[in-house]
DNA sequence: AACGTTCCCTGTCATTTGACATAGCAGCGC
DNA sequence: GCGCTGCTATGTCAAATGACAGGGAACGTT
């Protein structure tokens, strides 16, 4: 309990967030270097990160990696493992922003601002590789290739977040849904997540609820339909798409422009 | 009509967008200078930045700065003028993703992307201040601070989308509404477009429905009630909200942490 | 075995929002 | 004056979605 506060700064031990402090040393064998959607640096370049590495941590499932309001002394590139990002009301209405995948960058907002707009909550057991903020920007503006790179990040998680904008304000229940599945099967595949097709993460229907808008109850509903429909077939551990293209076709979703994404 | 395609990349003349080539020199009489809610940057800075301006172009309402899917040659910084970003879906169903003022960047995406995802349209006359897309990162990341800037912008731009996510997923149509009023009024007293807090922009009930995710006769109904309620009286050619703060406790906004904002 | 918890599912009814049709009103060119 | 056009306003009805209440399966703990 006392360690409660740690919790929501990134540095919580044992019951929430194990904190390993090690170095660049551990770079080498980056469970990164094997993903085969990610874009990887040159080895310079790889080495001026690793000095600026300042340990590991691991997360369970449910726990809180970054808590709305408060100053993470860490930011964080995703190692292995699926997050997400919410935003509280104060009325405890909670609206779930977007989802983290393995190589995506967390805390960008705490490294211009100090402070987070959102919390960010794990979804499976997540490693998370960590970098001190006070020492961010030395670390990305000394090398223009990663000074690009975090802009290409945050102008694709920008673009991600007009995606959902365009289902909130446009799609119904239904077509939202399936825009929702596709981005995540879509985002499983580039990252290893999603053997044969299948994403392998479990996400309740509270959760889905929570993100595309809509109550439990009709979230429920409409994923019957999709099932039935032979569609989207999204069971609380995993996601199967039986025809890609059909859903995309379904959800009015253009064509995803397959390019390799750069991490930090 | 050969020019046609040219309005779509930003080099447009006479009917859609004015060019006029001219460089530097007159950064000096920078409109944004006078600009209170900005960040100015050192003399030094000023004069980078200078060095790689190509001129000015000059848009009227109603003209696309970029469509959807084009490679744009130049990227903006918005002089005067307020525009907003709009996503298209291939069954006419358009979404508004966001307004931009004075000192906002347009083009980030098509600077690390190529290809723009979105469109961006004129809501007044604007005057745009023009860089080259394939300068830019020369330009940006040559300056660690320019680097910074530009960072910002977009992890602000994020949080900005992170909002309008929460009003179209957790708010109902009444408090979306008055969101979106109050973030316009505030950006607005910012740039010095809303004199006496009364913000001189005309937006149409139909766009107000694009922006959130309404129909236009609900909006047109929810409007009436926020007037009747003395909430934000809102007209064709202005936005006007009695009690800021009042508003703010409705639609259940947090308080806005009033930075400077830097601009490029 | 009994219990508590978490999640998925269903029924019924209320509310919100949308669709369609229509009217008014200001501006504008002629 | 006239006929346009773009925007705001209303009425009526239908569809989408939410609120509330409760049941049942799976699973871990005692």
């Amino acid at each position: 309990m006392a360690r409660d506060d740690e919790s929501a700064t990134g540095l919580g031990h044992a019951d929430m967030g194990h904190f390993v402090r090690n170095g660049g040393e551990r770079c080498r064998e980056c469970p990164l270097a094997e993903c085969s959607g990610l874009h990887h640096h040159a080895l310079e370049v790889r080495e001026w990160i690793a000095s600026f590495r300042k340990g590991e941590v691991h997360y369970d499932r449910g726990e809180q990696v970054f808590v709305q309001g408060t100053r993470p002394p860490y930011l964080f590139t995703v190692l292995s493992g699926v997050l997400m990002r919410t935003r509280l009301l104060e009325d405890g209405r909670r609206q779930i922003i977007n989802f983290m995948f393995p190589g995506d960058f967390l805390g960008l907002q705490a490294a211009v601002d100090g402070e987070m707009g959102h919390s960010v909550e794990a979804l499976t057991r997540v490693t998370l590789c960590a970098f001190a903020r006070t020492q961010f920007f030395e670390l990305v503006t000394q090398q223009p290739r990663l000074s690009f790179d975090l802009t290409w990040l945050a102008a694709h998680e920008e673009a991600a977040l007009e995606e959902h904008i365009v289902s909130l304000g446009q799609r119904n229940a239904r077509e939202r849904m399936v825009a929702l599945a596709v981005f995540l099967v879509q985002r499983g595949l580039d990252t290893g997540l999603a053997p044969e097709g299948v994403l392998q993460l479990t996400v309740t229907q509270g959760q889905i609820a929570d993100m595309l808008g809509l109550s439990l109850v009709h979230t429920n509903r409409s994923l019957q339909a999709l099932r039935r429909l032979g569609l989207v077939d999204w069971k609380l551990t995993s996601i199967r798409i039986p025809d890609l293209a059909e859903a995309r076709r379904f959800a009015r979703l253009d064509g995803s422009s397959q390019t390799l994404r750069p991490y930090i």
